[in-house]
RNA sequence: GGGAGCUUAGCUCAGCUGGUUCAGAGCAUCUGCCUUACAAGCAGAGGGUCACUGGUUCGAACCCAGUAGCUCCCACCA
């Protein structure tokens, strides 16, 4: 190994990450341990790797690295989603270029690129994930249109359809003129928009009077069916029964009434659209009104309209405020705000509009997963999501399963020449049961339906169907990795998916599909933004690993995102993470560094107990931490045992000196055969428990010879987790008094300008009971004391300062200013008889006697001793400066 | 319109059942240091009316009520 003064990350990722995977240490199969078990969010074949995966993929790591350290069979399942809509436009892009159009194929030339498309790009976003280090099972890597998967769905959705759980029929969906499908209201982002507000006046029947509606979509005047007015309304009562023209095109139709028109909106007429609102829709219901679209699938107006056919919608509505102005019957425009409906796969503007397609019924299967995250089956982390989800279950609505698409599961429904539909698994079975309603029938007269279903209709089934659970219900996997532990995802999609698995876990095993959902924050910038590739904001995930190394991202991350807030990340984060591996590559070199000589006692016991408690102390926190996935708090705890406890104190305390000789070069003195064991096996320790988090350089190390010789396969990945140990709560306690004493003499030499070459003598009138001597060889080598002496009275003229009740003198070669010393006293004094007072005041309360637990007056009393204490010690150091 | 959450140091956040190390951490800042592991560093220091106003209590960052500001989710007002 090169020795360099700074880490260099580059050289130990690939080469690590290549014998990770050559020794398959990744991988799993079921065996007698317990298993622990994360399938991954399947990221979209479309995707490329952006910083919630980031995010999202180091937290899943970290979680797999550690129960595997702890001796757990860690699985974690890989995989892409087939993502339809998205990957059917990068599709239908790419042929565009090269000037193919998708009208001109048939359904299987389509997917016959589009499969040639996934299989060229597809896994980019998986070989990305491993720059990270994240350790899946790749052998496991699935795709949610794999035969397997593929026919999960299809087995499924024939199962939910003889449940009766599945229907078809016409209804007002959400419509993406640009995929040119029906999505789910949950894939519609309501945003709210500047609009305008036209009011457009409407010619009476037989009158020369003008009606006046507003809307902010005048170009569905053209399917008006009706304007309705509200009954109680007296400004209309006039026109009860009477009929309007519709501008431009002149069609007449009614004027209704009707109680949902609210009179003081607008001018308090409604048009009525039943083909293009909801509302409007349930209002031709109810009111008997025909139903006019004027719209084609990819969003331009069709011959119905009359006018502007062809047009698309927008450049319609532009045209036809122009129209209706020189017509006279544009009243005015206002600007107005409201929410529109975008599509969360192309961002299209949502047309609502009337069509036919597949349904799920929700509601029955929403009810138990409701209870799972009820009764605390599942826990959702954190907590606050389960409001979310409640309110969510308890008034979901129908899920729209079919997308007039071709990349996807093709509904396996199919149609008879007279209309009507059986389904079945395959056109051979579908044509035994058509045969059943016509005996005439031949595979010819079927026709399969064209669309697909819902890519969620597939990632639903994905923690029981990456283990094969549909077509093998019983198979080794399934009945040892199910149900996984933990799922780490966006709350962006904890009813897109998070919801709809739980539901698929209880309807398909009778079991949750996982134990906890740890709902990451969304990654934001610095100003609060969400990263986008729109906006611009986000860095490159790869250029980030290039400049910090996968180490330092990774401890980015995640000090940046306490759980479940979102997280306003900030390259310095990395900087940080960077220093901080590059920290623990400097302890190595130290140690490394060192001479033994088998000659030397151990002078080191102290601080080798103390760092060991401190260790053990450590531990508890961190698997605390860990067990409430506090994971920037687990890795806070960590970094600071590393940084503070190990490198800044323990490795002072017993690093061998420096001696120059007056003639001839300086040289370090050796350090004793204990020490160096013991410090080694610190060390080690320390790898394993920071290897979760800087997968990289703790194997780099752990291979170092320092650490002795290791056999090919002992190697940090599958090391074990150090065991819990003892602590001695009296050691730690003393430390931090003898860390306080050596600060303090710092801050004299500080002050006092003397440098840390210059030693000093330090006498102590210890009154606490802390044995100082015990401590003379940390005191003496981190404060550069010559003299370390127990004293019974006080030293007069030299620099003093207290720690607990203990008196700490240091004779200096200066004199005292004696106004600054009687200042520095009285100030202290102030502060501890304000102090006292208060303390004071509880004891003497006597409600406070009454009330109070035990064990806090037991407290307040030994705090009013030590300030008695104190201020009696500087009582009789001012009476002394007096003199 | 309904619901949830947040407001603590310059920044990002901890702070559990009210009293024990209740005012904390990391980063940033300031002052000294190139002290033979590390300047990607070392030593030391400063910094907060716990959003505001009331209430409950012997005692409130913490419980209650109200106010202000921010965020998110859900919802068909044209």
């Amino acid at each position: 190994m090169s020795i360099a003064k700074t880490y260099l990350p580059k050289e130990a990722e690939e080469k690590w990450y290549s014998y990770w995977l050559e020794n398959n240490f990744f991988k799993s199969v079921p065996d007698d341990r317990e298993p622990y078990t994360i399938v991954i969010p399947p990221p979209n074949v479309t995707g490329v790797l952006h910083m919630g995966h980031m995010l999202n993929n180091t937290i899943q790591d970290v979680l797999i690295r550690r129960a595997r350290m702890k001796g757990k069979n860690a699985c974690w399942v890989p995989g892409t989603d087939h993502a339809s809509i998205a990957t059917e436009a990068k599709v239908v892009a790419m042929l565009k270029e090269r000037g193919i159009s998708k009208k001109d194929l048939t359904r299987p030339e389509f997917l016959a690129y589009a499969w040639e498309w996934k299989e060229k790009y597809g896994g980019i976003i998986l070989e990305q994930l491993k720059k990270l280090g994240a350790s899946c099972d790749w052998d496991r890597t699935k795709f949610t249109m794999d035969d397997n998967l593929s026919e999960a769905v299809i087995d499924t959705f024939i199962h939910l359809y003889k449940k009766g759980l599945i229907y078809r029929g016409i209804r007002m969906v959400n419509w993406d003129p640009q995929g040119k499908t029906a999505v789910s209201d949950e894939e519609v982002i309501r945003k709210e928009v500047n609009q305008k507000l036209f009011y457009i006046k409407y010619p009476v029947a037989g009158t020369s009077e003008f009606l006046t509606i507003a809307t902010t979509r005048p170009e569905t005047i053209m399917a008006d069916a009706a304007i309705c007015i509200n009954p109680n309304d007296e400004r209309y009562t006039h026109l009860h029964g009477k009929k309007v023209f519709i501008p431009l095109i002149n069609r007449e139709i009614p004027v209704i009434l009707d109680e949902y028109v609210e009179m003081d909106f607008g001018t308090g007429c409604l048009k009525v659209t039943p083909a293009h609102d909801l509302n409007d829709y349930e209002l031709g219901q109810k009111h008997n009104l025909q139903v006019i679209d004027i719209l084609n699938d990819d969003g331009t107006l069709n011959d119905k309209a009359e006018i502007l056919i062809g047009e698309d919608r927008f450049a319609a509505r532009k045209k036809i405020a122009v129209l209706l102005e020189e017509a006279g019957q544009l009243e005015k425009v206002e600007e107005y705000k409201s929410q529109v409906g975008f599509s969360e796969r192309t961002n299209a503007v949502i047309e609502p509009k009337l069509s036919m397609q597949w349904f799920c019924k929700m509601e029955e299967m929403a009810k138990p997963a409701l209870d799972y995250v009820l009764n605390g089956e599942i826990k959702l982390i954190p907590e606050k999501f389960t409001n979310t989800y409640r309110h969510w279950m308890e008034n979901v609505k129908d899920w729209c399963i079919s997308r007039q698409l071709w990349w996807g599961q093709q509904i396996p429904a199919y149609y008879l020449p007279n209309g009507q539909y059986v389904i079945a698994k395959t056109a051979e079975e579908a044509l035994v049961q058509a045969q059943q309603i016509d005996v005439k029938l031949t595979l010819a007269d079927l026709t399969q339906e064209e669309d697909v279903v819902d890519t969620w209709f597939s990632s639903w089934l994905w923690p029981i169907s990456v283990f094969d659970g549909f077509k093998d219900p019983d198979n080794a996997d399934i009945n040892y990795y199910y149900p996984t532990n933990d799922l780490v995802t966006a709350p962006e999609i904890l009813f897109f998916w998070v919801a709809r698995m739980i539901m698929a876990g209880h309807e398909f095993k009778g079991q949750v599909p996982f134990k906890n959902v740890y709902l990451t924050g969304i990654v934001r910038d610095k100003l609060g933004r969400k990263m986008s590739k729109s906006l611009g904001n986000s860095p490159d995930p790869l250029d980030l690993i290039t400049q910090y190394g996968a180490d330092g991202v990774r401890v980015g991350m995640l000090l940046s995102s306490p759980a479940g807030n979102d997280l306003m990340f900030d390259e310095s984060y990395c900087l940080q993470g960077r220093n901080f591996y590059n920290k623990v590559w400097n302890a190595f070199l130290l140690v490394k560094g060192w001479k033994v000589d088998d000659t030397i006692t151990c002078p080191n016991h102290i601080a080798m107990s103390w760092f060991e408690s401190r260790f053990n102390q450590a531990m508890v926190e961190i698997e605390d931490n860990f067990s409430q996935y506090r994971l920037s708090e687990a890795l806070m705890a960590t970094y600071k045992l590393v940084w503070d406890d190990f490198c800044a104190w323990y490795l002072e305390m017993i690093k061998p000196s420096f001696v120059h000789p007056a003639d001839g070069d300086p040289y370090q003195n050796p350090i004793d055969r204990e020490t160096y064991s013991k410090t080694i096996a610190f060390f080690e320790d320390i790898l394993k428990i920071l290897h979760p988090f800087m997968p990289f350089i703790t194997e780099e190390l752990w291979h170092d010879e320092l650490f002795g010789q290791r056999s090919e396969l002992d190697c940090c990945i599958v090391a074990q987790l150090p065991a819990n140990g003892e602590f001695n709560a009296q050691i730690l306690a003393d430390v931090e008094s003898v860390k306080q004493v050596i600060t303090q003499i710092r801050n004299i030499r500080n002050t006092k300008q003397i440098s840390p070459k210059e030693s000093l003598a330090l006498s102590v009138k210890a009154n606490s009971g802390i044995d100082y001597l015990s401590y003379k060889a940390i005191l003496t080598k981190l404060a550069n004391l010559n003299e370390l002496s127990l004293v019974n009275d006080k030293l007069s003229g030299a620099s003093n300062f207290l720690v607990l009740t203990d008196e700490f003198y240091v004779p200096l070669n200066e004199n005292i200013d004696v106004a600054a010393e009687k200042e520095r006293l009285e100030k202290e004094r102030e502060y501890l008889q304000g102090f006292l007072k208060s303390v004071n005041a509880k004891l003497t309360n006597e409600r406070f006697m009454a009330n109070a637990k035990p064990e806090v007056i037991e407290s307040e009393q030994k705090k009013k001793a030590d300030a008695d204490a104190k201020i009696k010690i500087i009582e009789d150091a001012l009476a002394e400066l007096a003199n």
